[in-house]
Formats: C-alpha cells, structure tokens, sequence
DNA sequence: CGAATAGTGTCTCTCAGACAATATTGC
DNA sequence: GCAATATTGTCTGAGAGACACTATTCG
C-alpha cells in the first residue's frame, strides 16, 4: 500500500517499470482479387528469417500513429493521403517479445494494389502474401493474432462504412469496389444487387460522368465513380452468412 | 543461436526509447435510468484535485488486461466475472502525461448497478458520474476523449452485441434491458417493438420461467430472462437515428 | 452474330416502426 | 373499477436476395 503510493508519487522516469513501445503496419490490399498482406522477412534477432509484419519502435517525442505512418511511408512507399489508417488496439502480453517487454499498438492500413516495395532496414525480403496463404505458426511475435484481428477488423468495417473505396484508386468502377468485398469477405455476391445497393446508398460513391474503358473480355464499359463524402453507410452492406449460427445451411 | 545468445547479451535496454504504460478503466453503468461513469479525484500531482478515470501503471510483468482488472477489483470491488472488458485502444500522445511519455491503454467495462465504492490509494473521492454531467474540460489527461471513445463503443455495440445484458443483474426483464438501451442510446424505445425484438433474437434472452414482482407503481409481472449464449445479435438492434445525416430531420 | 460485362426492373420475404388490443398486477 | 405495466397482434413501408431482361462493348 504505503510502497504503491510511493511508487505513484516517483516522478522519476527510471523508477518507474519500462517498456518498450513498437508499432506495427498491417497493409492490406487486394491484389488479382485476393486480399494480401505485406510481411518482410526479419534479418535481425529476435525471429530472424521469420516473416513479420512492418514495424518497429516508436520514438520518445513521436505520436503513434505517426510512427505509424512513418514506417508506412518509409518501408512500403505507401503515401498516407492515399490510404486508410486506423489503430487496431495494444498487444501487451508480458512475454510477446523475447528481449524485454515490448508493447505494440498495431495500425490497419487499407490502400490501392502497389508494386512490391523495397526491403527497409532490419528486414532482407518484402512481399505481398495473400492473407489465406499465411501460415500463422510461421510469423514472428504475436503477428498471426495481430493479422487475425486485422482482418476480421476489415470485414466488419466493411459492412458499415466506405472504407472499402481505400483499397481502390481515385477512380473506380462498382465492379472494382465489388471485387474488393468479395475479396475481403471471400464470398460472392450478385452483381446486379451489388450495384443497386451501392449506387443507392447515399454519400457512398459519386458518379465522376465518364466510363472505364472495358477490359481484354469486352462487355460493356463502367460508369467511373469517386467516394463520397459519407462516413457511415446507411443502410449498411450486409456480408453474406456471417451472422448465422455454425450448422445453420447443414441443417436446410 | 550463438548469435542470438551475442545479440541477447549486447542488447542494452536504454537503447530504446523508455516509456511508461497505464491502464484506465471506464466504468460504465446504469443508474436509476442514467448512463454513468465511475471517476475518482485525484489527489496527487498531476491534475491534484481534478476528476480522472481510474487507473494506473502496469507492473513490468503484468498482462494489460490483468492490470486493467486489478484495477476494477481493487478500486471499484467489482468482480471481473459479473461483468464485461474489453479494450478500447491505445491512447498516445507524446504529452498527455506531463511527467514522461506514458502510453495509455484503457479498458471499457460494463457492469451492473453497484454502491459507490471507496477510494482506493492516489485518489481521494469516488463517484458515479452522469456521463452527460460530466464536463469534459474539467477531467484529467486526455481522459475526456477516453471518455467520449468509450461512450461512442458502447453505443455502436449494444447495436450488434448481446452486451447490454451485462448491465443488469443475472436475472433482469426485457423492461430491464429496455432500459439500459435508453440509457445508453439517449432515445425512448417503445416498449412493444423492443419487447417482440429482444425475445425474438436468437440466442439474446432464455426465459427463466419466473416473474419478477411488479413495481411500486403496480402492473403486471414481467417474465425473468437470462442472457442467452449468442455472441452477434441477428437482426441487431437498430439505434433509432444515428445513421440520419445531420440536418435530415429540420429539413423534413 | 455471340460472349462478356453493365445496368434496370420485378417479385417475394423479412423485418422495423406505429399502434390497437389484451393480460395481469396494485390500489 | 382505474392506473400502470407486460405482452401479443396487425398493418405498412423499406429493403435484401433472387433473377429476368435490356444495354453496350469486342471479336
């Protein structure tokens, strides 16, 4: 009790118990219709040739979400304006980091497909690797829970909000923005109801006034669209089956 | 692993950055029809004698859920297991602490209604707080958007989440829970829909096959639900409005 | 022309919201 | 009985999902 209240009334940075703070960048993007994320593999200790998400430690005058974007920018040659970014929360766990104990506060990053980028510092190898080819025993740290909240944070975000226009240029076609829900939701939707939808849903895409010019398969050209300047869809996209209970289509 | 052994040995904590960790818990209730908060005053520096959410620094061992635990037990005596916690994030800037940097993990709590607690070590008064009685320029650190983060995550998910059971006691009628859901949401729900929608969500509400005694005012008994086992509410509660864009109704 | 893709119209079913009507208590 | 609360039923309109049909391109 008495020790506690000293403990409280220390000023003294080095009397109290230090951690060491990181942040991670999950980049998500949909490359060729599937969802991927970007892991490098590490070339330093601790998990040395195990491949990792982005990141690294933040430094003493600098805001998190600014480490953030700073590793964004710096190891993926994503620009911040051209993304979504949004904190995913704190992993703490006492022994996540075998050196010391190492809090991260990992940052979902949706943005258009990129070429590859170059490795950064401490890493030998970058690449894109679709989300359901990751083998999660095989990432460093806590990083296969980290990519499992990520995603399962994009598909739900998903549903009630537009972020789902970050994953395409500044112009798009709903058949784009249809191929990035069927890759995040890794279901297939119904064209025709996909468009009505989105199209009807206000503040969600704005007509630019011209066409796309139409792919190597022809068919008839896209009207171009922007997003709009919603930030809650209403009424909301609904992701196929992810509310029924397991056995439910069993049971039909 | 030599090398790792080297790197292990050479590796010098100091190198990185120090930062302090704390955890804050926003506890939520509802009282006497009233979304409130618990806050304590403060009664050492800084911020002395200002309101503040409980809270304080995780040891260099400790889970960050634990601390925020220990933290409910010891400061509030509400039992982990009569309630729900979940994180809310990670809240960072390089001088919400005056002190040091000190990175903030505050942790959402809801909990049935409760008697004041006492003050625990550091504080020297403790109270439910209306949560729209409080003022935000008056609460300590960047608690006020701790606050504001906490409210806005129990009002969008008591909209797909069961959780609002976990204001009321083990046993509670859809009254009960109507109530909490006004509380919260700040809007009147006619009794009627809500009591036809809760009941008729599977897996929200299993009967217990007893009444409750009527009220001081009479009526007639309400039947005695338990929360059921659903994790997702489907169909989820709709909050009436808050998907409006503003201005909608004055224009209507 | 046919294949492919874009976009519109229509039908049905679920469900939210409004609210009438009935049930059960205390006074 | 009357007031208060609980619970059921009924109607209407919005909207999701299924899918027929039309439009526009390439070859």
């Amino acid at each position: 009790m008495s020790s506690e209240e000293a403990f409280l009334q220390q000023y003294d940075p080095t009397a109290f118990p230090p951690f060491a703070l990181t942040v991670d960048v999950v980049l998500l993007t949909v490359r060729e219709g599937v969802l991927s994320v970007l892991l490098v593999e590490r070339d330093t200790h601790p998990y040395r040739g195990q491949l990792a998400l982005p990141g690294g430690f933040v430094q003493v005058d600098e805001d998190l979400e600014a480490a953030a974007v700073r590793r964004l920018e710096h190891e993926t040659g994503v620009r911040r304006s051209a993304a979504h970014v949004e904190q995913l929360g704190a992993f703490g766990h006492p022994r996540r980091d075998p050196r010391m104990r190492v809090v991260s506060v990992p940052y979902l990053v949706f943005a258009p497909d990129l070429p590859a980028p170059t490795p950064g510092v401490g890493t030998s190898w970058v690449a894109w690797v679709p989300v359901r080819a990751v083998e999660p025993d095989r990432l460093a740290f806590d990083h296969a829970a980290v990519l499992a909240a990520a995603v399962e944070r994009a598909r739900a975000k998903l549903e009630y909000s537009p972020v789902a226009t970050a994953f395409c240029g500044e112009e798009f076609t709903v058949a784009d923005l249809r191929r990035v829900y069927e890759a995040v939701w890794g279901v297939p939707l119904d064209p025709r109801n996909f468009h009505r939808k989105t199209t009807g849903t206000p503040g969600f895409l704005v007509p630019v006034g011209r066409d796309s010019v139409p792919g190597p398969e022809g068919g008839r050209p896209a009207a171009l669209y922007r997003r709009g300047d919603a930030t809650l869809l209403h009424p909301a996209m609904l992701r196929p089956g992810a509310h029924e209970p397991a056995g439910q289509v069993a049971r039909a």
